[in-house]
DNA sequence: GACATATTGAAAATCTTTTTCATTAAGTAT
DNA sequence: ATACTTAATGAAAAAGATTTTCAATATGTC
């Protein structure tokens, strides 16, 4: 297999792997896209992740980030994350955990970690629905301490 | 002021005074989206609200379904909620607290009521990040009793 | 190195939402 | 009631995001 560009992250290696266990080709193409959303450390928009990708793969068309968007977060490698604006960012799962605070002066979202427990909050629910919950999306909307003021 | 259209609901009477205290005309493009609004027990889109409407205002155009929708949620009137599939949906306040099981098989949404109260988990994070928070929006993704068989 | 076909990029199509602008109608004064 | 002022409306066009279509390309395999 020929090295396509410097590919040491070791998380894209994980889910290069994953994708060809299912079957599906290793294209430079979803090198790229994915070289991208494991080396960011924020959340980004298909338009963003374009603009950047097309570093490691000149040719590359938004139609095909849109597409491998799309098959990523099907193998939920990465998630997508609803946006104030209306349109949406992608972000590897570790980062995507649905944790954010979101100002609604400037429109900054910040993540916050370390909040994984939710079990309190979720068990009474699962028991009164029948819902088996897998997953959550919790976000704090307000003021961030710079919009205070 | 001229009846329009049977208007019995309380919820609409206290919007429509609200706007009229802030200047705004009471007009029969906003009694009708207000109104669905009001009798809606779930969350709609704008243009399932823009053709529930024109039942109250045939002239309604979906384009006044938008600016309405934007003036109310400003008032905080109804929200907006982020759906799955993209796009959103607008629901009377009471309804989008923000609190959503959705599930990932059947796409349905159900809201859960009682948990308005996460201070236990916002206050710490209040005092970490010095951001103030002002509303939540929780969503729990799994799969509904239906879906789990 | 050649082959079968999954994948791609570009253009066009779709869908949601916003902007523009001439027309209409709500609220107020007459 | 009637006239007046201007906020609000609807239609069309624009803008943006996302999806579909399809001929060309490049991957993994033989």
């Amino acid at each position: 297999m020929k090295k396509i560009f410097n590919m040491s992250n070791p998380k894209v290696e994980r889910v290069l792997a994953d994708l060809k266990r299912l079957g599906y080709r290793l294209t430079r193409p979803r090198r790229s896209v994915l070289q991208v959303l494991m080396e960011a450390d924020d959340c980004l928009r298909p338009e963003e992740i374009h603009v950047r990708a097309r570093r490691y793969c000149p040719t590359l068309g938004l139609v095909t980030v849109y597409r491998t968007l799309s098959l990523l977060s099907g193998m939920d490698h990465v998630r997508r994350v609803h946006r104030e604006d209306g349109c949406h960012g992608y972000a590897r799962t570790e980062l995507a955990h649905g944790h954010h605070l979101i100002c609604r002066d400037c429109h900054q979202v910040i993540e916050f970690p370390g909040l994984d427990d939710l079990s309190l909050l979720i068990d009474p629910i699962e028991r009164e629905t029948g819902f088996l919950v897998e997953d959550h999306l919790l976000e704090l909307l307000g003021l961030c301490p710079a919009c205070q003021g």
